[in-house]
DNA sequence: CAGAATCCGATTTGATACTG
DNA sequence: CAGTATCAAATCGGATTCTG
């Protein structure tokens, strides 16, 4: 493999689908396949540690950022603010900045970002909802696994 | 904050309900919101880097272990293999393993697998469907913050 | 209050090499 | 083929400190 990946910006899909499907500049729809599509990075965010828990939050109404901070209950002021970052560059949160003494500031979903955040609570639903059968899977597991496999 | 969150195993989720809610040992559903709920934990090996995408592939069916490296572009055979394994711990992949002489192993999704791919994968075609819009409303951001925000 | 900046340990990830 | 072992690099992520 070359080491010159660097220069794979965002035209990255075009190049790859191009060259994997012959298609032309216009680009339709991103492959998370494709190792150099930008969509990996989209995913990466809205997937991350915090990214997830930030959306599903987010999804209940415009929070103030140490709302958040409360309601995501183990994050890092760090962590949090560069969450929130991340999501308000893919056009998923928007930052409303009051100009006021003590500072205020409010995030809420972008119309965007409340389709992604359906999409990731559909998934934070279904993990909270089948926790019980899962931690029971997992025993199951490695009690066989302990015996060998 | 106290160094011994060692101990926390998978009762964490009855203690921290049980705080919070006052619910007895029998818990129904995991709090990704709390801290120390096992259910954390699963949303980890499920939106890990690669577990999206492996959970992905195998909704198109069995795959052998160099079928997914194949198919997953840029993926190693390390993370290959330890996101396999998360996800088998998890009860969601299954592992069949032929004695043959070139070793034959066939990867697929266990009914609850099934499920938990099919949330991740609405969120993958989301993404990928929408990326030309995502990629515009980037370029719009950053525009907009260059010129100072 | 809402962060930015810095320090630094813990994890994750990837090449590479080796094995049944 | 299907991994494991090992090492080095990159990144993550938290605690702390500082600012408007």
């Amino acid at each position: 493999m070359q080491k010159n990946i660097k220069d794979a910006g965002h035209g990255a899909i075009a190049a790859e689908q191009e060259a994997s499907q012959g298609l032309a500049a216009k680009m339709l729809r991103g492959d998370l396949f494709a190792e150099k599509c930008p969509s990996r990075d989209v995913l990466k965010h809205v997937t991350s540690r915090w990214g997830v828990l930030v959306l599903v939050a987010l999804l209940g109404g415009t929070h103030r950022f140490s709302q958040l901070r409360r309601k995501i209950n183990g994050i890092s002021e760090r962590m949090l603010a560069q969450t929130l970052q991340w999501l308000e560059a893919d056009g998923f949160v928007l930052r409303k900045s009051y100009p006021v003494v003590p500072p205020h500031v409010e995030y809420s979903l972008t119309p965007s970002g409340t389709e992604v955040g359906l999409q990731v609570q559909g998934l934070a639903d279904w993990i909270e909802g089948n926790l019980p059968s899962i931690l029971a899977a997992q025993r199951r597991i490695d009690a066989n696994a302990a015996r060998g496999a």
